[in-house]
DNA sequence: CTAGTGACCCAAC
DNA sequence: GGTTGGGCCACTA
């Protein structure tokens, strides 16, 4: 496969434990991308339904999903499924949900 | 090359 | 709680 990036983004991904969430910046610093966050989603949104990703477990910083439509409803189920809680906004508690391989590099101080 | 867009993030109001 | 503006950079036309 080609795309390096693509692929350091599925990997990262796929780092993500059951039952966990992880904002698209968390990954982008797994996948030694961090602070292009923008990236992760734009790798996300190119995924497809046939590859191995958890990409519902992407979700934004927000703790929200940041899709719409349909597909948010089945990101939501998915979400579910594995034990995670969304709150009467819609949020996840990434408090308790937040995957953190490595506390924040501390980059902006 | 330029311009527009985007599953983002953060600070400030 | 929300909106607005700036920043970041890959991708497409």
């Amino acid at each position: 496969m080609g795309s390096d990036k693509h692929q350091r983004i599925y990997d990262a991904v796929r780092k993500v434990p059951r039952g966990r969430v992880a904002s698209y910046g968390r990954i982008a610093e797994l996948a030694d991308l961090d602070g292009h966050a923008r990236l992760v989603g734009y790798a996300l949104h190119s995924l497809k339904r046939d590859a191995n990703v958890p990409w519902h477990r992407i979700i934004n910083s927000q703790g929200k999903i940041s899709l719409a439509g349909p597909i948010a409803r089945t990101q939501r189920k998915l979400l579910e499924a594995e034990g995670i809680r969304f709150s009467t906004s819609g949020k996840i508690d990434l408090v308790k949900f937040g995957f953190t391989a490595k506390a924040r590099k501390g980059k902006r101080t």
